[in-house]
DNA sequence: TTGCTCCTCACGTCACGTGAGGTGGC
DNA sequence: TTGCTCCTCACGTCACGTGAGGTGGC
């Protein structure tokens, strides 16, 4: 009989668990060659590994089994022929799914390493590297409003914008001044998109931290304008704040960590 | 109330269907901000939108809701942060994974095709590309025995030889001669596997076709050698055996459709 | 008799999807 | 009253995984 596998050994040369293989013959998709006359083992030949793994590669793209058993049937060179090209497209938007997948964990992991490691007591001046960023349009706050109704706004132009959802969403204001003016009431919003179409210029920034919950900055602003002042610093353009460690990492949104930076000059002295 | 939205208006806004919010919310993975007290609808807030959707990237990195849950509970940057590395190396695995089903998947179209359009009743000499195999170690025939046991010594050694089990399986003989002697007892087995370690040269073979079982070749061994001497071809290098169209494709295994190729070189005249 | 592998049948699991029947405000 | 949206509860689905209890040959 060593023309025939018992379900153990073909398992194990296939990698296909025995529950799997003992699934796929009751509902008829894969079943083996023969059975055992005397015990009704099931005896698969060797040859069918190659379809069986054929099945395995199918259902791992997520044909469902129905629709392979249906080939099992009828199945012509033509028909796997489009199975097969059907399956490479399916292939080219799971390739590109995974790859905005990386770009979303890649862009959190660098927002939470950076928050777990900076010094959020201090306001410094550092270089920041150019970064894309996808911009939205001008919010428009009503007297008195909370900043929800431009966010949301924001976020229903999300797709038209080609913005991804799981990309931290940040606040812009157009200068220092409207940041002082009404710290939570940014502009315009921004999604953190490194295929952006905006680039925010590498340079001098001044950068500061503080923790709390969505557009609430506390003195922050403040701290800031009087650090500027102290070191004879100019602003110039506009002010990004982005959430480096937000309702993904904390539970309580006391602890939200915000970052603000603000491009600044030094004032030439003499 | 525009401070909070409805299951259908989060549900559009995330693109998360409200079936899956309320069974997150069953399963306590992720709640609405609060209730209405009227009527206990849920009512979302704009900024679970960010949490809500990174919740849908790392189950469609197949994270495991519980996973999450429990992270819904405890969380602190740390610990998302070593999520997130994590799920970074999944998807490196993943992409690998994807990568091999494309190379089968493609292997596979263009042998179907290949076997589609060809003239199969035709005895031709041919230019052949360059294509790389993985070549396995010489089988032991015993007397009298099947092809079996040395195609199944060829799977079991697939996984040190880093055979994927899904690409084609072809036979290898020696030579021309040995072929006639024993066509169904090939040498070697090789897989079809472009990321091989032996190389198949260019150059111009003499190429068959027929249609039948594995290893059962008719006579086409026969009409080969025929149109050999009537062409003054000589013979050198091995012979390959390769099924274009196999169990893949049909039911009935006698429509398998094999290819014979052989380096040829033409006699000098003179 | 004792392992050992195999068998079938039933039920559990995961992440939802699908009605069934009911509520509350315009 | 009529839609409309929401609610809960129960059951179905897909591709298995997990015992429970039984069989057959050494």
């Amino acid at each position: 009989m060593k023309d025939s596998l018992t379900i153990k050994e073909f398992s194990k040369l296939s990698g296909i668990e025995t529950t799997t293989l003992r699934y796929w013959d009751d509902i008829g998709i894969f079943s083996p060659a023969k059975r055992d006359p005397g015990n009704n083992y099931r005896r698969y030949a060797p040859e069918q590994l190659i379809a069986a793994n054929f099945i395995t590669v199918m259902s791992s793209l997520n044909v469902p089994l129905k629709t392979i058993a249906r080939v099992e049937d009828e199945r012509d060179p033509e028909m796997i022929m489009e199975m097969i090209e059907q399956q490479e497209k399916a292939l080219d938007r799971e390739m590109n799914r995974l790859r905005e997948c990386y770009s979303i964990i890649h862009t959190r992991r660098e927002l939470i390493n950076y928050g777990l490691k900076v010094d959020e007591s201090k306001i410094t001046v550092m270089h920041m590297e150019e970064k894309e960023i996808i911009l939205g349009p001008p919010s428009e706050f009503e007297e008195g409003k909370s900043f929800y109704e431009p966010f949301l706004q924001f976020c229903r132009e999300a797709k038209s914008l080609r913005v991804n959802p799981s990309l931290p969403i940040g606040g812009y204001h157009g200068s220092m001044e409207d940041f002082l003016r009404a710290p939570d009431q940014p502009s315009r919003f921004f999604s953190l998109d490194p295929t952006g179409n905006v680039k925010c210029p590498a340079g001098e920034y001044l950068v500061g931290y503080t923790r709390g919950y969505y557009a609430v900055f506390g003195d922050l602003p403040e701290r800031m304008a009087a650090y500027a002042r102290e070191n004879s610093l100019t602003f110039h353009g506009p002010v990004y704040s982005t959430y480096l460690l937000d309702e993904i990492c904390y539970k309580d949104s006391d602890q939200y960590l915000a970052q603000i930076s603000v491009a600044v000059k030094r004032e030439k002295t003499g």
